[in-house]
RNA sequence: GCCGGAGUGGCGGAAUGGCAGACGCAACGGUCUUAAACACCGUAGGGCUAAGCCCGUGCGGGUUCGAGUCCCGCCUCCGGCACCA
């Protein structure tokens, strides 16, 4: 009688098997393996959970995705480092203290042992021993280092600037984490601040950003293009424009205007239209606006423009579909090219944050300029041979054209292309000491600075006597006081902490006080999986010929949410401590493979909607083998998909039925070892000729498979086929055993080939259903299916010998053929024109072409 | 607006330019059962004048002996960026 499958029992007996003789753990490397280099070993890594409550199905996709490629990458006889740890600090656990009055670190680290206890019931084969948590002193002493290593480098400053701040969440935000003006957690429109905060010079490596992306094996494409358009790279120039004294534009010179001949800088991709440059644009918050207009008519309007500007949300400001509005100055500059004076206007559609804050506008060639030139009044001058369909009957502009082109109206440099003429426009004004080549950049420096309590403190003090003091490296970590009242305020509710705030100054012995933010959780993202190869160590972050050995990591997975965020501030960490001579590469991750979302009921899993799918319920109903191969099986890895109730049912089914065959395999004896075989092999197969058709088939079959299985894991990520084809094996492997005749079971050649069969099976699935994989091998008579190389396929058996092919006359299917799989071109062609169902459509034609693609098909072309 | 990605049965999805719909879900028919569930066997894109033939991968063209796959032009959905000078 066949044991009935019973995936709790089975699954708890393998996990406390692993747990107790640590199967997952990756050992250090010895000083002669660091010295060997890359080569047997693979550091896979999925990115850490964020513990607020339990693990979600996103998590379950992520883990056991990793999963599979690690156990598969352990068969292959890798030695395979794949550890887990918490992203511990953040205002989600914050938020809750505030609620609930519960300390932080109580909350997080019940919801770290939640999820730790989920992902060891499903079976993930973790290195625990490795597992870091970010919000653990011993962690972000670390952290705390690592930021004074910035530090001293000029990495990490604090500067006066307008920053984003969420009214909701109390404090400031990174550019990053301002979603269309929103804040990225709460949703909360951002307001715009001027405030002394810290930031990370990322901008100092946005060159190098752009330029290793070459050293990426495998990311996906858009991850890269978003990170790209992110950094925002634009190449052109620097011109310097002369502010006209006052009066200048009707030759009344006003002798007492202080700022005539005032030099403003604007960024330019587009040099090669300073001729048509017809008018000049600064932001409404430009320093020197205000100092321009003094005394003048226009000062009360430009006053009254630039408070409205600055009281416009930056959504309604930033949209580009907004009428464009502005005031004129009633100043002038000189275009540096030809000396003409044209008139100065603020604007609000001219970013302060972008660039200089000032440009010129050539309305024929910027359809933003056009557009203001056209309700503004101002000329518009083609510059760019434009085509006919840009323009009115009358030769005007009817609208702006940016494309390519030569030069006209513009003096010396008519007839040449707009490339060239950007080229050559700018070293002209740069021998006059008018303009420089240069390149912009979108992307901001880091603001890592948060006005709240559950985050790293920025190990800095300031003294009055000494100043800007850094924590000496012996006196970390700074660690987080305990307090009562997390409520932010609009300023850090350490702040308040008055025995923690106040303290000695380690250079002067002194009063100091310690700033009183915490980091950015990003930071603490920004470097765990180095912490990972030195977790438990007490006195550096991590080593490095260590880290040089594991990393860069060979397989990230994760959301794709993360594309710019985490996955950029990690790149730009990994490349400061390259250069601080902290490791030895220059990227963090070598390959990344982005998963989609689990939707259920046409949404996003989410506590507010209700839609939430419980992992827990499914492990404790099918198993973590079921949930596990069920989630794979959904769709590829890289796709959105939805969750589906009945789906894991059936996936529970499939390994119900391969319980079965295997166990009928192992009641009839099929799977010991035969007389004269090692234990725990089945010894040799039998000769090709003792093989019926039937055998032969399955053979090929279980060859066609493992193939099949070890393409989709190791180079496709698609688990799904996978699955599919470890599912169709089952199913031949059903159908081929008994039945009239007794089938493969009927002699001793088929009984050798079902066996083998079922061993591969096994073999094939054990990386999604580690727990039965195992248990069903322990009943084969065989030992620590985890450490089992990896199949691979018998070249001899990959096709049968004959194949069935499709024969087409005029590219339809008319008949079919079954032949000898290494038959010539023309015996298959013979035998394709003798069918019935051929002679038929191609008599009283005649053939003009045929085709043959061995083993597929024919096609026949009759006219 | 710009840059990506995607549109295939009732559903999730398969398919190096070579037999569209593998595998699974749901459905239907049958076997087992007093009955049901489970399990097992089988049917299943649409249509027609049905042993055969026609039509079918968002729409319209094209290349090819042959197109879900390649090219051109659209439509729709999703994601990212967005007055970036």
């Amino acid at each position: 009688m066949v044991r009935s499958y019973n995936p709790e029992e089975i699954e708890l007996k393998w996990q406390a098997v692993w747990e107790a003789e640590k199967t997952f753990h990756a050992p250090d490397p010895t000083p002669e393996e660091m010295a060997a280099g890359k080569g047997g070993h693979t550091y896979v890594l999925e990115m850490f959970p964020y513990p607020s409550g339990s693990a979600h199905m996103g998590h379950v996709k992520n883990y056991t995705m990793g999963d599979v490629i690690a156990r598969f990458r352990r068969h292959q006889g890798n030695r395979v480092m794949h550890p887990m740890g918490y992203d511990a600090f953040g205002l989600n656990s914050e938020n809750v203290a505030i609620q609930t009055g519960e300390h932080p670190a109580v909350f997080t680290e019940r919801a770290i042992a939640t999820i730790n206890r989920q992902l060891r019931r499903l079976g993930v084969a973790i290195d625990w021993d490795r597992e870091v948590v970010t919000c653990r002193p011993e962690y972000y002493k670390w952290t705390q280092w690592l930021f004074l290593q910035f530090y001293k480098r000029g990495l990490a400053f604090k500067k006066e600037a307008p920053v984003n701040w969420c009214p909701s969440c109390q404090t400031v935000l990174a550019n990053e984490q301002v979603i269309q003006g929103c804040c990225e957690r709460c949703s909360t429109e951002v307001e715009a601040k001027k405030l002394k905060q810290w930031f990370f010079r990322i901008t100092d490596y946005a060159e190098r950003l752009l330029e290793d992306f070459d050293k990426l094996e495998d990311w996906p494409e858009r991850v890269i293009t978003m990170q790209r358009n992110w950094i925002g790279k634009s190449v052109g120039g620097n011109v310097v424009f002369r502010l006209a004294p006052r009066g200048a534009e009707n030759g009344q010179l006003d002798p007492a205007d202080p700022t005539g001949g005032t030099e403003i800088t604007v960024f330019t991709t587009r040099p090669d239209t300073l001729f048509g440059a017809t008018f000049f644009v600064m932001a409404p918050e430009h320093p020197l606006v205000e100092e321009m207009v003094k005394g003048t008519a226009a000062e009360e309007a430009c006053r009254r423009y630039t408070w409205q500007a600055m009281n416009t949300s930056y959504i309604e400001r930033s949209n580009a579909e907004k009428e464009k509005t502005g005031v004129f100055t009633g100043r002038y500059v000189e275009n540096p090219v030809n000396g003409a004076l044209i008139p100065i206007y603020i604007a609000d559609y001219v970013m302060m944050d972008y660039g200089t804050g000032a440009i010129m506008a050539v309305p024929a060639h910027d359809e933003r300029d056009f557009e203001f030139a056209c309700k503004f009044g101002r000329e518009v001058i083609e510059v760019i041979a434009s085509p006919d369909e840009f323009k009115n009957a009358d030769g005007t502009m009817k609208e702006a054209y940016t494309g390519d082109g030569l030069l006209v109206n513009s003096g010396p440099f008519n007839g040449l292309f707009k490339t060239d003429a950007i080229r050559k426009v700018t070293e002209w004004l740069r021998e006059q000491g008018k303009a420089d080549f240069a390149v912009n950049y979108k992307l901001r420096d880091w603001l890592l600075s948060r006005q709240r309590y559950w985050g790293a403190p920025i190990p800095i003090l300031y003294c009055p006597t000494c100043g800007e003091v850094p924590v000496p490296d012996e006196q970390l970590p700074v660690l987080l006081p305990d307090i009562t009242d997390y409520a932010p305020k609009g300023k850090s509710p350490l702040a308040a902490a008055e025995h923690w705030i106040n303290t000695t100054c380690p250079v002067c012995g002194g009063p100091a006080t310690r700033d009183p933010d915490t980091m950015d959780t990003f930071v603490d993202s920004s470097w765990y999986f180095l912490r990972y190869t030195a977790a438990r160590r007490q006195d550096l972050a991590f080593q490095k010929d260590q880290a040089d050995y594991w990393l860069p990591v060979d397989q990230y997975i994760g959301g794709v949410e993360h594309a710019i965020l985490h996955l950029m501030y990690s790149r730009f960490f990994c490349k400061v401590l390259y250069d601080l001579g902290l490791v030895g590469f220059e990227e963090p991750f070598k390959n990344l493979f982005t998963q989609g979302m689990i939707y259920y009921k046409g949404a996003k899993m989410s506590k507010s909607k209700g839609n939430v799918v419980n992992p827990d319920e499914h492990v404790a109903k099918y198993g973590a083998d079921s949930l596990r191969s069920y989630i794979l099986f959904m769709g590829p890895a890289e796709s959105d998909a939805e969750w589906n109730d009945q789906g894991i049912e059936g996936v529970n089914r499939f390994l119900n039925r391969v319980w079965r065959v295997v166990n009928e395999a192992v009641d009839a004896g099929r799977m010991a070892a035969p007389a004269g075989a090692a234990a725990g092999t089945l010894g040799p197969l039998p000769a090709e000729s003792e093989l019926s058709p039937a055998a032969k088939a399955l053979l090929v079959k279980v060859n066609q498979t493992i193939d099949k299985v070890t393409v989709d894991i190791d180079q496709r990520f698609h688990f799904n086929t996978a699955l599919a084809a470890i599912m169709e094996l089952n199913n031949e492997l059903a159908a081929a055993r008994g039945g009239q005749g007794g089938g493969l079971e009927a002699d001793a050649a088929g009984r050798r080939v079902l066996a083998e069969a079922v061993e591969a099976m096994v073999r094939l699935l054990e990386p999604f259903a580690p727990h039965m994989c195992a248990e069903l091998w322990e009943m084969m008579g065989r030992e620590r299916i985890w450490d089992q190389p990896w199949p691979v396929a018998d070249g001899r058996f990959l096709t049968l010998d004959a194949v069935e092919m499709a024969v087409q006359v005029n590219g339809k299917v008319r008949d079919r053929l079954v032949i000898a799989k290494d038959a010539s071109q023309d015996e298959v062609l013979a035998a394709a024109k003798a069918l019935s169902g051929v002679v038929k459509h191609v008599e009283g034609k005649t053939l003009v072409k045929q085709i043959v693609v061995p083993g597929k098909l024919v096609n026949l072309v009759a006219k």
